[in-house]
DNA sequence: CTTTAACCCTGGAGGC
DNA sequence: TGCCTCCAGGGTTAAA
């Protein structure tokens, strides 16, 4: 499941082998994703420049001239470098291809991916409806603890679904929720709003920690990406401290990792390293 | 406004 | 071997 760091890895992927290319075929096999492709593509953006290829959250924003391609990579969605005559795979459902033969397919067994037109005439892209309300950028400079102590001053929900609405910081899904939390012993049914300011100076160092230490894991290229394990997202999970840890030895103390469920999502912890109180010394 | 639950979909796991 | 049921999960949307 694409998280932020292999939508970052995909994103600087396409960048390197398409930037600046001339679209010359865009095929769609499969319309049903979240919401159907809509019906001006391919004919919107046929024979137009990639312009850019950004990142806001886990949203690809591929920018031509008339407009831009919103991609989400859902649950399951990969995007692939192949040969341009390569046969299709099961739940293969778009191709890009371009004139210097750089062929992308989008594959997305679970169709909880998404591919959007927003066109120009239509307002800045970052004013789309998914994308205005999305919270600050994890890796980028306006991320801060304070950040999290003033969105989560009055939130009264646990700390972990508070993370994972992304409504104060982007990029943090049910994976890396977990991994964070761990990495800044907060335990994660402690109610956002009381957050002390020595755990947000913690979390968001480990939100940042987290999520570079997954990007630097990453191939640099959409084929290194596919190589590295046959399976994007794979990879960066070996990494993971907790996430489907369940009864294992907790790396730091030993302790069995315990799984609960937090808004109908699973969330892996630590009990000794993340105590929902903090100790304080017995009075004999 | 907040919080909860349903929904989209398929592959994989487990029961029989 | 196969069929049935259940579940996971991101993120939007409808309902409470």
């Amino acid at each position: 499941m694409p998280e932020l760091p292999e939508v970052e890895t995909t994103r600087s992927g396409i960048e390197s082998v398409a930037h600046k290319q001339r679209l010359s075929s865009m095929l769609i096999r499969q319309r049903q994703l979240r919401w159907p492709v809509p019906e001006e593509l391919p004919d919107a953006v046929l024979g137009h420049q990639l312009i850019s290829i950004n990142r806001r959250g886990k949203y690809l924003l591929l920018e031509f001239d008339p407009g831009h391609l919103i991609v989400h990579l859902g649950m399951s969605g990969s995007i692939r470098a192949v040969e341009p005559d390569s046969l299709w795979r099961t739940h293969d459902h778009i191709q890009w291809l371009f004139d210097n033969q750089t062929c992308l397919r989008l594959h997305d067994p679970r169709r909880f991916g998404a591919v959007l037109w927003h066109p120009r005439e239509s307002g800045p892209i970052l004013e789309h409806p998914l994308l205005q309300k999305l919270g600050v950028e994890p890796l980028e400079d306006d991320f801060t603890p304070e950040t999290l102590l003033s969105a989560f001053k009055r939130k009264k929900t646990n700390i972990k679904q508070a993370l994972l609405e992304g409504k104060t910081v982007v990029g943090v899904g049910n994976i890396y929720a977990s991994e964070s939390l761990f990495l800044a012993r907060i335990n994660p049914e402690l109610p956002a709003c009381e957050l002390t300011w020595q755990q947000a100076v913690r979390l968001h160092k480990a939100i940042r920690d987290t999520l570079q230490n997954a990007l630097d894991s990453g191939g640099s290229t959409l084929r290194d990406y596919v190589n590295a394990t046959g399976e994007p997202g794979a990879y960066f999970e070996l990494h993971a401290a907790v996430y489907e840890k369940e009864g294992h030895p907790c790396r730091i103390c030993g302790t069995a990792i315990r799984r609960i469920v937090q808004g109908a999502r699973a969330t892996y912890f630590c009990p000794k390293c993340q105590p929902l109180k903090r100790k304080r010394p017995s009075q004999g």
